[in-house]
DNA sequence: TTGAAAGCGCTACCAG
DNA sequence: CTGGTAGCGCTTTCAA
């Protein structure tokens, strides 16, 4: 460090100082501006500057003098994500940057909707999107969008007055596992409904479209199965397994499908003669299960698409909030129904 | 909406309008500065103001202002990340949102050391926790610091040159992993090395520290066993393992393990009489394996502790880098060895 | 082709 | 107790 004060951070202005030029001509050069043309020489010298200092422009003072700035907020769930979804995410982050976004994902632990939405107002991010509805609300979208945010999006089960919503209809999941089952005669299904908090955003919806897909059916019953991910949990519900009299589960998930379907074959029920199995999310796990488990395959977009969806809303604001339906759900079968 | 330019984001200065009063006391009042005493009713028509435009402050203007910002930021890992250290990370998350730190993670994807630490560096954050010190690097870090960055931190299995160090040593979980095995009198121990991208930096050590824990052992040996995540390559694996003559191995951790052992019993070797499996995260899912699944416990330090630690470097920094070994690694013993 | 200067929103001095 | 105002680092007219 042969220049200038030793501790502190450089600007454009010491750039410039070092190149002998000025602050203007520093912003033309780094920042290629086409209206402007800059000599060959003067370019070089500003560059070489620059990289002397170690000269990083401050993102903070551009956006505001910019008047905007080109950051995508995501909000970090506050449950634990699968592998599924975490991939949908990173793909989604990915495809935004290509776009030339800023993604960044903010933890706003415990805090409410309205809150939560001040908080991240005071980032000024162009767009927002929450993974989590319920944790924003309608008063959140307002205070998001008052703070600038030409979008802001909802992706998950639940959507948000006045915010657009790639909405991921959980229902599908449970109708299209239930369908299945009853295709292949089985009528008094038990559904799974983990008693971790924060779940029931994704499980209350799986278990209302088993219940639509029941409804109507002869001899159609549904039970509801509530389980912690426990061993514990497991043993307890499976005691009285044959007292339930059911001859199908839907298990939530293929997580919560292992843990149950272990507890059924220690009590010496058969999967699936005695009791079907399906789960959900058709892990590798499901695959590795003896018997292999049916599960149902959930098809989330390409993060691509949407990352073009979000820039057509950021670039044309103020449109009426879209709905798009963004899940698919099919079974795939094995050996456990 | 009744006042002013219908769609501007409003700012103190609107809030000052708006309550009579001067854009120095709306300051004082909304940040309750505590050298300058407000009378309770120009709080009061400051605070109605602020609510009846929905001002938030503006995070960017406030930390240029300051001179520096309480944003921490954590790279998200390139690779996925288990539910493991998933938690980890969230609790040192909140940890920090304890201490007044906003916590952001960025998605710096496929850049490369230098040019990512630019990019974070232009955020201009008072501390950066990265996962991966591959992907920083003594250029790395120092670009950061000379942004202004109190505080780098590598947690991973690596450090990197200047940086503090969470060190989370892996070779202990195969140290761990191997002694267990050989105490159990097997010697010659195969050891699975995950043939997806950037699990190296894991394996690798896992696999050095069996090697360092088998070497001098009579009779004792390591054969390196290559296996991607595919029930192909499990199978292509054990088509002739007999023929490798191994009495046990070290699965990487507990999914890759679920596969091979899988795989083994599916060939009809015995587990653990034939061959011996250990995986490692201890799982649910190793409890819920048959057999049940021998595995290495990863202990992480707690979020709280390692937040105090980056406060006090933030607040004192310039001390020379401090390493700390931050993993404990213990076998949990069940059947499968 | 380059420079001077205004101003983004905010806070912290210093006057009144 | 409150207001005026300078200035954080940057971009972008407008002049030279």
């Amino acid at each position: 460090m042969p220049q200038g004060t030793p501790h502190s951070v450089p600007t454009s202005a010491d750039v410039a100082r070092l190149a002998g030029v000025s602050r203007a001509t520093v912003s033309y050069v780094l920042n290629n501006t086409s209206a402007v043309r800059i000599s060959e020489p003067t370019r070089r010298r500003v560059h070489a500057a620059a990289k002397e200092l170690g000269y990083v422009p401050h993102a903070a003072a551009r956006s505001l003098r910019a008047g905007h700035s080109r950051m995508v907020l995501m909000p970090t769930p506050q449950i634990a994500v699968g592998p599924l979804f975490s991939a949908f995410f990173n793909e989604l982050q990915w495809a935004l940057s290509r776009f030339d976004y800023t993604v960044v994902q903010y933890g706003s632990l415990g805090l409410t909707g309205e809150e939560a939405a001040r908080a991240w107002a005071e980032l000024r991010p162009v767009a927002v999107l929450a993974p989590d509805a319920t944790a924003l609300g309608a008063r959140g979208v307002a205070v998001l969008k008052r703070s600038g945010a030409k979008a802001v999006f909802t992706l998950g089960p639940q959507r948000a007055e006045g915010a657009h919503a790639l909405l991921m209809d959980q229902r599908l999941v449970g109708r299209a596992a239930a369908e299945h089952l009853l295709a292949r005669g089985r009528r008094r299904i038990g559904v799974v409904v983990p008693e971790e908090p924060g779940l029931e955003v994704f499980s209350r919806p799986r278990l209302d479209g088993v219940r639509a897909a029941v409804r109507g059916v002869a001899a159609g019953e549904v039970t509801e199965l509530p389980l912690a991910y426990t061993e514990d949990s497991a043993a307890h519900l499976t005691d009285r397994w044959s007292a339930l009299g059911l001859d199908a589960v839907f298990a939530y998930n293929d997580d919560y499908a292992m843990l149950l379907t272990r507890a059924l074959q220690d009590r010496g029920v058969a999967v699936p003669e005695d009791t079907a199995v399906v789960g959900a999310d058709d892990l590798m796990l499901a695959r590795l299960l003896r018997p292999r488990l049916s599960s149902v395959r959930i098809e989330l977009p390409s993060g691509r698409g949407l990352a073009e969806l979000v820039d057509r809303v950021v670039r044309e604001p103020g449109g009426r909030p879209e709905v798009h339906d963004v899940l698919g759900a099919s079974v795939v079968h094995r050996e456990s129904s």
